[in-house]
DNA sequence: ACTATATGCAAGTAACCACTTGCCTATCAA
DNA sequence: TTGATAGGCAAGTGGTTACTTGCATATAGT
């Protein structure tokens, strides 16, 4: 699974936005955040897979503890992008 | 169409490296270049349409003079994703 | 033990994507 | 004009993806 294809779907990109605003969050979290603040009515299966999906990208890592999974953005596979090519413009 | 979606694909950004090694090569360049020195036997049709998506996501800009077609890689999408996210470690 | 909570697994479906094949248009040289 | 070169358009196909539905597992509270 290439970050790429991680990358390519919008509610993927919200997640990792979510993540990145407030680390740690458990899936449930995450399905009202997404809900609440982007109107997205998934159901928790298909949240579910798309948590899945940024992990094996390894763009999100998580860590379970009793019958709750915490989810953190890890920004580190996105450096394979800067790395293979000059990014347009000036990075802030 | 994005850019993630048009990144999303090896063949993509084999053309995007080498767009970035050397610009300005026309559809049939780019044909030879991916089978001799990627082993790859798309179609000149296949790579035609790539370079269409590439182009739709802003990535690769074309100028036609006579009856051949000029491409350039264009980085500025790539710094998108580097204002949406924190990019892991320091870019180069 | 029983119930609610938090999540996982698997099959089915509709839409989408990469690639091919076949044909067509436009430019240049003889 | 004839022929060769450079590229475009469109339909069809096989594989993949996002999402749903239904059921199962594991933990916590009472």
């Amino acid at each position: 699974m290439t970050v790429y294809r991680a990358l390519d779907d919008e509610t993927r990109r919200v997640v990792l936005d979510e993540l990145a605003a407030r680390d740690g969050q458990t899936l449930f979290e995450i399905c009202s955040v997404l809900a609440t603040r982007h109107g997205l009515g998934l159901t928790r299966q298909a949240i579910s897979q798309h948590l899945g999906v940024l992990e094996a990208a390894g763009l999100v890592v998580t860590e379970k503890r009793g019958r709750s999974k915490y989810h953190y953005f890890n920004p580190e596979p996105l450096a394979e992008i800067a790395r293979r090519w000059p990014l347009g413009e000036k990075e802030q």
